[in-house]
RNA sequence: GGCGCUGUCAUCUAACGGUUAGGAUACCGCCCUCUCAAGGCGGGUAUACGGGUUCGAUUCCCGUCAGCGCUACCA
């Protein structure tokens, strides 16, 4: 290929946007970027009765938190003229015709008698004279394709993913270029703006698969070749059904992911490794490789499962584990500085009052403990609370140890932490030195004074957790937890 | 019903017709270790089934089965 391809994503605002669409979106963008190409975003909004405004507003909020951007931006509902006029050069030139026939309602046909269901008895047989007429006569009329019907003819393409595609034209019907309201049909849409916008390649789900043929059609008789076809394989639930909200619930959903807290570049990561291989084994990647790696041959032929569980028992247990783990890797992979600006506003916007500067502490503590951004939450609890969640004075029992060595080692660390300067070295030593002093393990040392600063028995490293918390408030949670077991 | 696409561990995937069928996640075990993580090491599980072609099929062909998609004046 020697120019520069032109790819598009072109939703139609019906839904929200959901994981599948998102990766279409995300393979276009990387095809673009990893050829210097053009990337084109193309609301296909031509039905008017379904599309809807919460729709365009989902759709963009998805695309926005992705941050990968486009270059030009169309919307089809503004160029109808152009449709309708590629529609009639079709009609102008005896490759479509009038179609009287009043809509079909619902999907009743389907099951009759073979060959009646390509395209309405008769329709097609019209005489010109007569569907000038009745057109004139203000009847109304749908514009259908006249598909070839001479025996022997076929349709064919070239997929980039699935190889060459023949099909017999006498299994393609007659399908509709314009309602009998005259707005255009997708396949016409799709088609003359694909032309008009000079895309090179179409990369889009293979539930698309079958209707190329139709479009094919519609490129070969509008008088220019068809782009480049790449289909993806669909990305399915764990039923194996395709992705949908109404019956898997918000996990499918773009935003859910956002608000989960996946970074945007786990998520696309994730979404990557469905259906495309860089057939090496790496699989941890940032957006640069993946840009670097991506090619239409290394994008498989089988559909793939979105391992998630809905409803699930943890906030974390509902997304699919790679996605987590991905997740994890990135979130570790990010400077520090970086991880700690995205957590401020998620500690934030749960109630607590902290600095950049204490969260920037917080931060290095963490990150190696957390998969999603909003475990946060939980994770440093202890160092955002003013008072410390209420917690069982057993907890600060040490490993084979009693309620009294609790509060005997409780008794020193206060007076060994009123003392020491809190820094990790010193307070090492100094700890570590009492826990001599008292004939006790360290870990039996450490573990009630975790406790009693924590809250809970898992937490991050007790010295570095202990300086940034400060004397003062160490001192009044150790202070506490002794009185615990006093009473 | 018709047409089409697909079938490798639980899941995502790798393997110019010749590999002990590889990697990752998840799970389990060990190591490291002040707990939890992270990290290191190790473990079990797969070519849907049946026929061909071939010296040799995961790989090529046919059939069966299964899943999915399309079959709208939806996209």
């Amino acid at each position: 290929m020697t120019s520069k391809p032109r790819v598009r994503f072109a939703p139609s605002p019906t839904g929200f946007l959901h994981m599948g669409s998102a990766r279409t979106f995300i393979f276009n963008w990387l095809y673009a970027r990893h050829h210097g190409g053009t990337m084109i975003l193309r609301l296909d909004d031509t039905d008017v009765g379904r599309n809807t405004q919460a729709s365009v507003d989902s759709i963009f909020e998805g695309l926005k938190w992705l941050n990968l951007g486009w270059d030009e931006e169309y919307k089809q509902s503004e160029r109808l003229d152009l449709h309708r006029k590629i529609a009639w050069s079709i009609f102008e030139k005896g490759l479509a015709y009038r179609d009287f026939t009043p809509a079909h309602t619902g999907d009743a046909e389907k099951s009759g008698a073979q060959g009646t269901w390509l395209f309405n008895p008769g329709a097609r047989e019209v005489s010109s004279a007569e569907s000038d007429r009745r057109a004139a006569a203000g009847e109304p009329f749908a514009l259908r394709f006249r598909v070839p019907r001479e025996a022997g003819q076929s349709v064919r393409f070239n997929d980039a993913v699935y190889g060459e595609q023949i099909k017999a034209a006498n299994d393609i019907e007659d399908f509709a270029l314009l309602r009998s309201d005259g707005m255009p049909t997708y396949h016409l849409a799709s088609c003359a703006d694909d032309t008009d916008l000079k895309i090179s390649h179409i990369i889009r789900g293979q539930d698309h698969l079958s209707n190329t043929f139709k479009h094919v059609l519609i490129f070969e008789a509008a008088g220019g070749a068809p782009p480049q076809f790449a289909h993806l394989p669909l990305l399915v639930a764990p039923d194996g059904t395709k992705l949908s909200k109404r019956r898997h619930g918000p996990v499918v959903s773009v935003t859910t992911y956002r608000d989960a807290g996946f970074l945007p570049a786990a998520f696309i990561n994730f979404l990557c490794l469905l259906g495309w291989s860089p057939k090496d084994d790496r699989e941890n990647m940032s957006l640069q490789e993946l840009t670097d790696a991506f090619s239409l041959e290394g994008i498989n032929r089988s559909n793939a499962v979105v391992n998630f569980k809905e409803p699930a028992a943890t906030p974390e247990d509902r997304f699919d584990p790679k996605a987590v783990w991905l997740n994890a890797e990135h979130i570790r992979a990010l400077p520090i500085e970086e991880l700690s600006a995205r957590l401020l506003p998620i500690v934030q916007s749960a109630g607590f009052k902290i600095t950049p500067e204490k969260m920037l502490r917080i931060t290095p503590l963490i990150r190696e403990r957390i998969k999603l951004l909003r475990d946060v939450l939980t994770a440093a609890d202890f160092f955002f609370a003013e008072k410390l969640a209420a917690y069982d004075s057993a907890e600060l029992i040490p490993q084979k140890g009693d309620m009294a060595m609790a509060l005997k080692v409780l008794s020193l660390a206060r007076d060994v932490l009123a003392n020491v300067e809190f820094k990790h070295d010193p307070l090492d030593q100094s700890l570590r030195a009492a826990a001599a002093e008292l004939g006790v393990k360290a870990g039996q040392m450490f573990q009630p004074i975790r406790v009693a600063v924590c809250g809970r028995k898992n937490a991050p490293p007790l010295f570095e957790t202990l300086e940034v918390l400060g004397r003062e408030t160490v001192l009044e949670r150790v202070e506490r937890a002794a009185r615990l077991i006093s009473q």
